[in-house]
DNA sequence: CGTGGAAATGAAAGCGCTTTCAAAGCCGAA
DNA sequence: TTCGGCTTTGAAAGCGCTTTCATTTCCACG
C-alpha cells in the first residue's frame, strides 16, 4: 500500500459504478458471455471503452488461481539456437492462451535466484541447457512447478527432452572416416555439458569401432573467435578433420584455416552442429535439429503436465523423449554435397 | 475458486503456522531483514526450507500494486534481428528486476487482442515493427501502461526509438554510384514498413542528387527464399546492383545471381542490412544496427516512465531516439573490402 | 391478477501477499 | 518495583478480480 500519488488506471469498480452496476456483472459482461442480458453487455462495454478499462491481469490470476504464464530459463540468444526453441515454445503456449516468461542467465551469479523467483511467476516452466545446476532444478520440483528439461542431462522425477547427439555424430564420424579422414579433432568441450558429451562420444566410439585412437579434444567457448582461436593453433599440424561442436566454432575454425594458408576441404574437412543460415553459405557440414520443435513439445508437455496436476496430485512417471537430428552434408567435409553445391564458390 | 482438488502449494499462512508467528512476520522476515529478530528469522527460514515455500508471485505483486514484469511485442524470432533487441530488453530489464513477458505476433489475426492482453499483464511495454497498427497503440497508452515504440513509425504521444535508415542507405547509394553503378534495384516494399521507406528513401535520394532516376521497386517478403525468386527474375535483364532490404534477401539475390551464372560483384553488386553472422561469409556488404542497444534503452526509458508515472501524473513530453547505424562494407558491392576480405573465397 | 420457475443481478467471500496500526514485550532508569 | 520508550509481533485491511449463493426480476401460464 504505498502511499504515492496513484496512477490508477481504471478497475472493475469504477467500470461497475460508471456503468450502473455490480462488479460481478462487469466480470460476467467480459467473460462468461451467456449469463447477462445483452443490453447490460453493451453498457457495461460503453463503461470499459469510456475508461479505457483493461483488466488487471494480476487479480484476475490471483482469483483464478493460475498465472496463465509459462517460463522458459535459456543462457543466451545470440545465434539461431535458443532463439527458435523460444520461438517454438511461445506459439505453442499462446495457442494453449499463456503468456510466456523469459530469462536468459547469461553467466549472471544470481542465476539460481532468478529462476527461482521466476518458478513464482508462472504456472509450469521450461529449463535449458546449462544454466542452473540439478540442486536448483530440484528445489523447483519441489515447490510442485511443473518442469521440462531442454537440451540438459535429466534429473530424477523431471521431464527431459533432448535432441539425439551421439547416433549422429556416430553417422557424422562414419561419413568422414567413410572419405579417408583418419585424424580427428573434436574442438568442443564433452564435460561442459550433455550435448557435447554426446557428440563428442558418438565420434569416439565410431572410430574406435574402425581400430583408430581416441580423438584428441580442444576445448572452448562456442563462438566464432573461440573457434579461429583454437583453429590457428591446429594449423601448427592440421589433422585431416575439425569436428566442431557448433556452427559458430567451425566457421571460426574455417576462417583460421584459410588464413593459414589452408583449403577446406582439401587439406581439411571441417564440420558443425546446428545448421544456422550461415553455414549454408559457408558450405559448412553440419547437423540440423528441430529446434522449433524443441520448444514447442516442452510448451505443450508442460501444458499436460498442469492439467494432470489440477486433476489430482498423482505424480506420473516423468517422460523422456529424444528428437532425431539431421546431418547435413555439404562441401567442407570434402564429400559429394547434397545441398546448395557450393552456393557462392565462384564469387572471386 | 475452482472446486478442483487442489495442488496446493505451501502459501504464507502454513509458513506462519509451522514457525509459530504470525504471516505478517513471515513477510518481514523474508523482506525487511531488520524489523525482525533474528531468532524469528531462522524459525522462518526453517519453516520455509522444510515446506519447500515459494511466494507466490501474484499475491506479492497485486499488494505491491506492481507487476515487476515488463512485455515486448515482436512479430518474429526468425533471424537475430529480433532476437538481439529481445536479448538486450531482457538484460537491461532483468538488472532493474523486472521479468520479461514475450508475445510474437507472426502474422496472427487475433495480435491487437493478445497484445492488449498483455498490457494488463505489465508495468511497461515495447512495441516492435510491423506488429500492430496505431490504433492498438493508442488503446495501450490510454490504458495507460507505459510505453515504447522500436522501429515502427512513432505514434502521437508515445516514446519512440528508431535505428538510423535514410542517412545511411544514402551512404551506401553514395558508395555504390562512386563505383560507377548507375542502374540500382531496391528489393524491399517501401510501404510496408518505415524503416524500409526510409532505406528506399535515402537510396532515391542520392541517385536523384546524382540525375538519376528514381529506383526500381521490387517489393517482397523477407527471407532468403523471397530473395531468390526476385534475384532471378531479375537475372533477365540484371541491373548494375541490388539493394536489398535485409541480409536475407540480399542472401537470396546472390544465391539467384550464381544460380544464373551471373558473378557477384564482376556482373552486379549486391548490398543487404543487418549484418547477420551469413553475411560475413558471404563476403555482403551490408549495414550493422545496434540492436541490443535499441532493445536495453527501451528498458531503461521504460523503467524511467513507471518511475515518473509512479511519482505523479503529469504526462512528460514523449522521447524520440534515433540510435546510429554502420555501413559495413565487403566484397558483395565489388569495392575496396575493410573488413574480412573474402573470408572462404578461396573454397572451391 | 397471481404464481412458479427460469434468468439476471448483487453481496460477499476469498485468492496470497504487504503494510499500517495497535498491542505486547523488553530494557534500563528511577 | 515501577515506568517510559524502544523493539518486535500480530490483527486486519486492502490490492483487483472471480465465483458461489442468495436475491431480485421477468415471463408465461393458470
Amino acid at each position: 500500500m504505498k502511499a504515492l500519488s496513484k496512477p490508477k488506471t481504471a478497475t472493475i469498480y469504477e467500470v461497475a459504478r460508471h456503468a450502473g452496476v455490480s462488479i460481478a456483472t462487469v466480470s460476467r459482461a467480459l467473460r462468461d458471455s451467456d449469463l447477462v442480458t445483452e443490453s447490460t453487455r453493451a453498457r457495461v462495454r460503453a463503461a470499459v471503452e469510456a475508461l479505457s478499462y483493461t483488466p488487471n491481469q494480476l487479480g484476475r490470476s490471483l482469483a483464478e488461481g493460475r498465472h496463465a504464464a509459462n517460463g522458459i530459463v535459456f543462457p543466451d540468444l545470440t545465434g539461431p539456437y535458443y532463439a527458435e526453441v523460444v520461438l517454438g515454445y511461445e506459439e505453442a503456449a499462446s495457442e494453449l492462451g499463456r503468456s510466456v516468461l523469459i530469462l536468459a542467465t547469461h553467466g549472471r551469479r544470481d542465476a539460481e535466484a532468478a529462476v527461482l523467483d521466476l518458478a513464482g511467476r508462472v504456472d509450469g516452466l521450461a529449463v535449458m541447457g546449462n544454466t542452473v545446476g540439478d540442486d536448483t532444478v530440484r528445489s523447483i520440483a519441489a515447490t510442485g512447478v511443473p518442469l521440462v528439461l531442454l537440451a540438459r542431462p535429466p534429473v530424477d522425477g523431471v521431464d527431459t527432452i533432448r535432441t539425439r547427439n551421439e547416433r549422429t555424430a556416430a553417422e557424422l564420424a562414419a561419413h568422414l572416416l567413410a572419405h579417408g579422414h583418419r585424424r580427428i579433432v573434436f574442438v568442443g568441450d564433452p564435460e561442459a555439458a550433455p550435448d557435447m558429451a554426446g557428440r563428442y562420444a558418438g565420434l569416439a566410439k565410431t572410430m574406435r569401432a574402425h581400430g583408430l585412437p581416441r580423438p584428441d579434444c580442444r576445448p572452448c567457448s562456442y563462438d566464432v573467435e573461440a573457434g579461429e582461436r583454437i583453429g590457428a593453433e591446429l594449423m601448427a599440424d592440421p589433422p585431416d578433420a575439425v569436428v566442431c561442436a557448433n556452427d559458430e566454432v567451425a566457421l571460426g575454425v574455417h576462417l583460421a584455416a584459410e588464413a593459414a594458408g589452408r583449403s577446406v576441404p582439401h587439406d581439411l574437412a571441417v564440420t558443425g552442429w546446428d545448421d544456422v543460415l550461415a553455414a549454408r553459405f559457408a558450405g559448412l557440414t553440419t547437423v540440423s535439429q528441430p529446434m522449433r520443435e524443441l520448444g514447442a513439445t516442452a510448451a505443450r508437455w508442460l501444458d499436460g503436465r498442469i492439467a494432470e496436476r489440477t486433476a489430482g496430485p498423482e505424480r506420473a512417471t516423468p517422460r523422456r523423449r529424444v528428437l532425431p537430428t539431421q546431418l547435413v552434408v555439404r562441401r567442407s567435409c570434402g564429400s559429394h554435397p547434397v545441398e546448395t553445391p557450393n552456393p557462392l564458390g565462384g564469387t572471386a
